[in-house]
DNA sequence: CCCCAACTCAGTACGGTGTACGAAGTGAAG
DNA sequence: CTTCACTTCGTACACCGTACTGAGTTGGGG
């Protein structure tokens, strides 16, 4: 419903704010806040309630302004959620400064996002497809140069850098969940299969389901196999045949 | 806050409900509605207006009952999610009943858990730990039947199932967002290159970002290989290498 | 210098959410 | 018939994002 200077819909504004490229203010009041203390106040609420318990009126609390104070900084929730995203790419190590093979490289990469994730739990609640700001770039730039020489494709190697991503999102969304379940509920993993494991067993009883009496017969659920390693070291493997083929 | 007849929290209401165990009612008016009935109608409106468009109101509207009434069938929101996610779970065709290798299974599961999640979106949003109901339980079983003939150990034939699981769904997210976001800013993925990419452009033209620049100017963002086929082949050759290794 | 346009700040209000609570009606068991 | 477990559902509460509006502030053009 808010028109703009030149009549088109405001499509980039997102991205300017992300970049900091918004024109800056020539008349008025001096700005009591500016977008970096915002996003910072709003991460540490992140931090500590999630994206769920992350409101516009608790982020105005902490900063001691009025709630709709923060409209002039910021059009919506969803873009300052796309500006605490990148800001969250700033930390960490930027992979392709790490010695090593292709293969050590993305390892460091793929483990760096793991723990990202795990410290900033909210960023996985978040949708997956915001806006590039400079630091996801450059964070994203930094894994492309860690498969550059590998002779593979251009193609392939945004492929390679997708899957993995993904794999590592997934991945890292369902270790939290069990994660915060434990400690939201108070019933660890063990505890949660005391009591729901002889109600399960009653309801395999039956033949229905062969497969799944079998290994859990055999222990598999209470297996210490890492399956995040387990899944990424498969995925290396797959993409080390295709480097091969492709050298 | 309420309390049960024993005292204990109440943490298997949830499995007795999937499982339709509930010891049936005694006393007191025929109930109007029944579980299914509810499921039924919450997933048709989640297929239309996702899980955020969900509600409790909406839901007791479409069935022409009260609000509160749903509250006597199911304790909260969130088990009438488990029981729409495992009522899901009784679609598509159950993948050990393919022809073929092991890999001919795996592939049709993971391409039939692709399109499920497609028709049904809302899936994605909601949480991946959910009390096992008796459909997710049936094709969990059909495809770890997939892969019991390969000789690998138990522990690694959960660990497959689950990366392969978890790399669909988040291959799937990503797809539906994209798709989503077409058809609700009514912008094609090309026109948001077109609008957004010379602005990117603009600030990729340092040096900062050079992988980047080199992979856009090669045009492997609007190359044509389908990441999720490419990735769960990769995934499958490195299953592939551990199948060989342990027969 | 002065004034007003441009800008910041914030109070109120709206329409939505999940669900706790309690009253009223129903029907089988004792 | 009485009792009371059970179903139904209206109301209420505490939240949410944000549209709208008006008041206060200040820098640049005349």
């Amino acid at each position: 419903m808010t028109h703009d200077n030149d009549g088109s819909p405001d499509l980039t504004r997102g991205m300017r704010l992300l970049w900091r490229a918004e024109n800056g203010a020539r008349r008025g009041p001096k700005p009591a806040l500016d977008l970096d203390r915002i996003v910072q106040a709003a991460i540490e609420i992140a931090d500590a309630d999630g994206l769920m318990g992350l409101s516009m009126r608790k982020v105005a609390d902490r900063l001691g302004v009025g709630t709709m104070s923060l409209y002039t900084y910021v059009p919506a929730k969803a873009e300052l959620v796309s500006l605490m995203l990148d800001a969250v790419d700033a930390e960490g190590v930027l992979p392709h400064t790490v010695e090593g093979s292709w293969r050590a490289k993305t390892e460091s990469w793929a483990r760096e996002d793991w723990r990202l994730y795990h410290r900033h739990e909210w960023t996985l609640h978040a949708s997956g497809r915001h806006p590039l700001g400079p630091n996801t770039m450059r964070r994203f730039d930094s894994a492309l140069r860690s498969l550059a020489g590998t002779g593979l494709p251009e193609a392939e190697i945004v492929a390679v850098a997708d899957v993995i991503d993904t794999y590592i999102r997934g991945m890292a969304r369902r270790s939290v969940e069990m994660r915060d379940r434990e400690q939201r509920t108070g019933v660890s993993e063990a505890q949660w299969w005391a009591e729901h494991g002889p109600m399960l067993d009653e309801y395999l009883a039956g033949d229905a389901f062969p497969a799944v009496r079998e290994v859990r017969a055999a222990g598999a659920f209470e297996s210490d196999l890492d399956s995040f390693e387990y899944g990424l070291q498969r995925i290396l493997d797959g993409v080390e045949g295709r480097i091969e083929a492709a050298g």
